[in-house]
RNA sequence: GCCCCCAUCGUCUAGCGGCCUAGGACACCGCCCUUUCACGGCGGCGGCACGGGUUCGAAUCCCGUUGGGGGUACCA
């Protein structure tokens, strides 16, 4: 346990996070890009956190980088955050004691903590240049590839003038400890990085800019981060932050050193992490094809984490009040789409009918079947109709083609390819026998509806009920396969329903 | 190259030394229900990567191998 203790040496003591402190967690995304699912699932798992421990969640944006920003991108991020119901205690938009929580609007706060760290003797001036340090690895019979080599660490005064007069421009490195590293991590265990094995790392650029590396763990410290719960593409990012947390609480920025937590990759197709490019990557698609929060929400959680032995699906309520971050898992998840939508497909028949209807009305929308505002029998057709998506669509996207039939005009039935095939020789029989059936029918309900159409057809004509219904289903809806027959002849009305069975037998 | 992480059905996982003949979910395949499609119900297929230890006993602990992933930037 040496190794432990050796972390812990007197020089870089620093007071710990423990059981007591107040949980605070941020997510703190750069705006670059779409909003992607593991991103997403990241702010999931902190966001979780924080309500399940009673802490506070801390919005910030790391915008840093002006060339691959964008306006377009935050907004993207506040709208993504907003429909899933992750909300936050401080950050953007709502403030917070520690403002701004923008990096693009904290330089000078970042330009007074490099003066600290410069006095402090914690960073110093590195003119090396990438090829120069490759070539002192080759000089002396190292890797090439071993990264920077310390070179600049003890410039004499002479060395220094010469760089500044040759008109160079140092970055500036944080002087890494010549010991090992450890911390426990929430969800790998103890991980420890070997001496040596970390080089000294830029923390500000050559033009005065402070990089990730220096306005990440400076942001968390100043904001008082008790656990920073991040991907694990930043796990060997670590003990460099480790290094600067210690730098950064001898100078009295910091006051304690945070809890890590790497979450595992969501991975794609193969074994390649979930990329930008990947379309099952787009929380927005996701949104478009129908998905529902409290499904995706439910199936992101999924991923490294788990309610119990034998219940996959449950409500964000139940998810708060179970999450902790030490039973997430380490390994590696893959997104499946299919997994995602079985479980979107449940909370969507979980919905009460209700809420089910409203959340309908956007996608006909998008579909073009309703305008802005619903007339009185849009209003009608989709409450009666609602019920009968609501058992069969995983995806409300789903719905409007199911629907379709109902919001168009008796005329302007359409008969898809399909249906037409299905249809059986004596068409106009049927079709006739049917009229008939239905004709004298005076309450209009899907009772009557079926015992006439059952006697007229299975029972006079003989023909299997399967067959029977389908040549009436095509003139109802012109497609092979609708929301039951019946019930959907009650919504159209018993003279609309009439008007395309004639129609359809011409 | 060096450093670090990961390893249970195709996929997500339960399992934290004996309750395991390894449980659930999705997917897949049957059957039932049924006016189509779904929903629902029932059943089936299918896994502890490998090799050493430790132990009376290992999916569970240790070591190694193999495999996969990430990092190694004046990106985040």
């Amino acid at each position: 346990m040496t190794t432990a203790s050796a972390s812990n040496a007197a020089p870089s003591a620093i007071p710990a996070v423990n059981a007591e402190t107040p949980v605070r967690v941020r997510f703190c995304p750069s705006p670059t890009g779409t909003p992607h699912v593991g991103l997403i699932r990241t702010a999931l798992f902190n966001w979780a956190y924080a309500r399940h421990t009673g802490g506070k969640l801390i919005f910030r944006i790391e915008d840093t980088d002006s060339a691959r920003d964008s306006e377009e991108s935050y907004h993207q991020l506040l709208d993504a955050l907003k429909w899933l119901g992750i909300n936050w205690d401080e950050g953007v938009e709502v403030g917070g004691p520690h403002e701004p929580y923008r990096q693009s609007q904290r330089g000078d706060i970042y330009q007074d903590v490099i003066a600290k760290l410069k006095d402090g003797g914690h960073v110093y001036e590195s003119y090396s240049t990438p090829d120069e340090i490759e070539a002192r690895h080759k000089a002396a019979g190292r890797d090439p590839k071993l990264g920077y080599d310390g070179f600049d660490r003890h410039l004499t005064e002479e060395q220094l003038a010469q760089f500044k007069a040759e008109g160079r421009e140092a970055v500036l490195r944080l002087r890494m400890p010549d010991e090992d590293l450890t911390f426990n991590d929430l969800v790998r265990g103890e991980i420890t990085f070997k001496a040596g094995s970390v080089p000294d790392f830029a923390v500000v650029r050559a033009n005065g800019a402070p990089l990730y590396t220096l306005v990440n763990p400076v942001d968390d410290a100043l904001m008082g981060i008790t656990h920073v719960l991040r991907g694990e593409d930043l796990l060997s990012s670590t003990p460099r932050q480790i290094a600067l947390y210690r730098a950064l609480y001898a100078i009295g920025v910091a006051e304690y050193m945070p809890e890590f937590g790497h979450l595992p990759y969501v991975m794609g197709q193969g074994n390649k992490k979930l990329s930008k490019r990947d379309p099952e990557s787009s929380l927005f698609l996701h949104r478009e094809r129908g998905f529902i929060p409290e499904g995706l929400l439910n199936y992101l959680s999924l991923l490294g984490w788990s309610l119990s032995a034998d219940e996959d699906i449950f409500t964000v309520e139940q998810l708060v009040a179970n999450f902790d971050i030490h039973d997430v898992l380490g390994n590696p998840a893959r997104f499946d789409i299919k997994k995602a939508e079985a479980i979107n497909g449940t909370h969507v028949r979980m919905l009460a009918p209700e809420d089910f209807k409203e959340r309908l009305v956007p996608y006909l929308r998008a579909a073009g079947f309703v305008g802005e505002i619903l007339t009185p029998r849009q209003e009608e057709i989709l409450a009666e109709a609602a019920p009968l998506v609501q058992e069969r669509i995983t995806l409300l996207g789903e719905a409007p083609e199911m629907l379709a039939f109902l919001f168009k005009a008796d005329d302007a039935i359409d008969v898809a390819d399909d249906a037409r095939k299905g249809l059986p020789a004596n068409l106009e029989e049927v079709l006739d026998a049917a009229l008939a059936a239905l004709e004298p029918i005076d309450e209009w309900n899907a009772e009557n509806i079926q015992t006439a159409l059952k006697q007229a057809l299975v029972e006079d004509l003989g023909i299997k009920p399967r067959a029977a219904f389908g040549p009436v289903r095509t003139a109802i809806s012109g497609r092979r396969i609708s929301p039951p027959l019946f019930e959907s002849m009650v919504i159209l009305g018993k003279d609309s329903s009439l008007a395309r069975v004639r129609a359809f037998r011409g």
